[in-house]
RNA sequence: UCCCGGGUAGCUCAGCUGGUUAGAGCAUCUGACUGUUAAUCAGAGGGUCGUCGGUUCGAGUCCGACCCCGGGAGCCA
């Protein structure tokens, strides 16, 4: 019989058929006569029989030396089996070894975390990494699909930049031919000015932040997703952030069931995720948390503990909306009912996972975005272009920036976001 | 930057009020075993106790300084 070349992930389509598959060795087990090697082949993983009777001497002692993640080439019949994770095994008349590993470091076991960061191209290759990185291709998927279904343009902005975002303190600053360029924050900015272009835009990258933040809600380096609809207000702003949110959960759960699973994720706490998502402007959300204890100030912004009481009566997101305008960013449209607030929202994701969205309508007046420039010192000259946004047919607009590795441990279920994108840049990690 | 916790074998950790030669499990190597799921059993090798200094007859253990890591705060997505 020919051994038919496949994918694990196919397996079920060849029962009782010879297959031969291409991987990596994750586990052996040896009993003499009888052994069993787990091959995994970026596909999915199955279990390999080795009986020592049916095998050439040379394929057993092979099968002796075999090392964690060498990469191998197996031929077998492909059998159900109850027994075997992923319900088919193979039972092995042939083995070539292709390469054999070095002493793996990543064992089945327990390890510390700096251990598994210093071995980060290695630990991609575990069973929760490989889940978790698959929730997150999918999730980036399903933004691209929601735009563009919803006939919003993607733009590209620039990662290198001369003029500054929100806050010069936290700028990755680099050299550019002599001058100063700076690491993009955001991407906002420029995707406002593509509004007039295309009515509906969003842009999808990575950002730098140089805060030195050590909690496990931060990196330096994370993606964000940034929409920016013109002729929309804070309201629209805010049924948008709910149809898109809905969306991204929805698709994990359509297709990410096994992902899940292997996370162990509660998936009934992603079902209930449904529009409306609750509405609490700050001064509401003030005096609940006064009646929580809290003793937090009026104008001041919410603490993390903060946010975390006003989240934990609420199994959807909730939305937190019209803020103080002294704890908000410059570009923020001043409230016409209430001018110490600012049109604008932040959306905390249930479970205690935090802020993962934090939107608001543009100021669009020419004066009054100067005055706050002014006020917050920032540099005029910097944000002469963001002004002709103004001046050449100003309109109402609003958007929101979504961080995706937040969003993805949400809905994964796992606590640190570092282990939400592949390689995570922290503080004190740039390698690998 | 601030507040906690930590640094002992390749990995994960134990090591009491300071006391003889530094402990375990896993991993590695050798051997046994025909159904294992982090297999099991027997044996072997493997240590700059974060660094420097101090106290002491004697320091992994006590004191000081520094370095590194983790958790949290602030800031934010």
């Amino acid at each position: 019989m020919t051994a038919h070349a496949t994918e694990i992930r196919h397996l079920s389509a060849h029962e009782g058929e010879t297959v031969t598959l291409t991987g990596w060795v994750e586990t052996t087990r040896s009993h003499g006569k009888v052994a069993f090697a787990v091959v995994r082949d970026g596909t999915g993983i199955v279990q390999c029989v080795f009986l020592k009777k049916e095998l050439p001497e040379s394929v057993w002692e092979a099968l002796g030396d075999l090392t964690q993640e060498s990469a191998v080439r197996v031929s077998g019949t492909v059998k159900p089996d109850d027994r075997a994770p992923g319900g088919y095994e193979l039972g092995v008349s042939r083995l070539d070894v292709l390469s054999l590993a070095e002493d793996y470091p990543i064992q089945p076991k327990e390890h510390g975390v700096d251990f598994l960061l210093d071995h980060r191209h290695l630990w991609l290759r575990s069973s929760l990494q490989r889940a978790s990185l698959k929730v997150r291709h999918e999730v980036e998927q399903a933004i691209h699909d929601f735009f563009y279904e919803n006939d919003f343009v993607r733009i590209d902005t620039p990662i290198l930049t001369g003029s500054i975002g929100e806050h010069a303190g936290t700028l990755f600053a680099t050299d550019y031919f002599g001058e100063n360029a700076y690491m993009a924050q955001t991407g906002q900015l420029y995707v406002e000015t593509a509004c007039p272009a295309f009515r509906r835009v969003y842009c999808f990258g990575p950002t730098f932040r140089a805060e030195k933040s050590k909690t496990r809600r931060h990196l330096t380096e994370f993606w964000m997703v940034e929409p920016e609809v013109a002729f929309a207000d804070s309201d629209d702003n805010m049924r948008l952030q709910e149809a898109f949110v809905c969306s991204i959960v929805e698709r994990a759960l359509e297709r990410c069931q096994e992902e899940l699973e292997v996370l162990e994720r509660d998936t009934s706490k992603l079902e209930v995720i449904r529009a409306p998502f609750p509405r609490i402007s700050y001064t509401e959300a003030v005096e609940i948390l006064h009646g929580k204890g809290s003793d937090i100030q009026w104008g001041e912004d919410l603490g993390a503990p903060d946010e975390a009481l006003i989240t934990e009566d609420h199994a959807l997101p909730v939305f937190i909306y019209n803020y103080p305008k002294q704890a908000k960013a410059f570009y923020m449209k001043e409230n016409p009912q209430d001018p110490r607030t600012v049109l604008c929202n932040d959306l905390l994701a249930p479970e205690g996972y935090g802020e993962i969205i934090g939107g608001s309508q543009r100021e669009d007046d020419l004066d009054r975005l100067r005055e706050r420039i002014r006020e917050e010192n920032l540099p005029e000259e910097a944000y002469g272009w963001y002004l002709d946004l103004r001046r050449y047919g100003s309109f109402v607009h609003s958007g929101f920036g979504l961080g995706v590795e937040r969003t993805v441990a949400w809905i994964t279920g796992r606590h640190h976001i570092r282990e939400m994108i592949p390689f995570p840049r922290l503080m004190n990690r740039l390698t690998p």
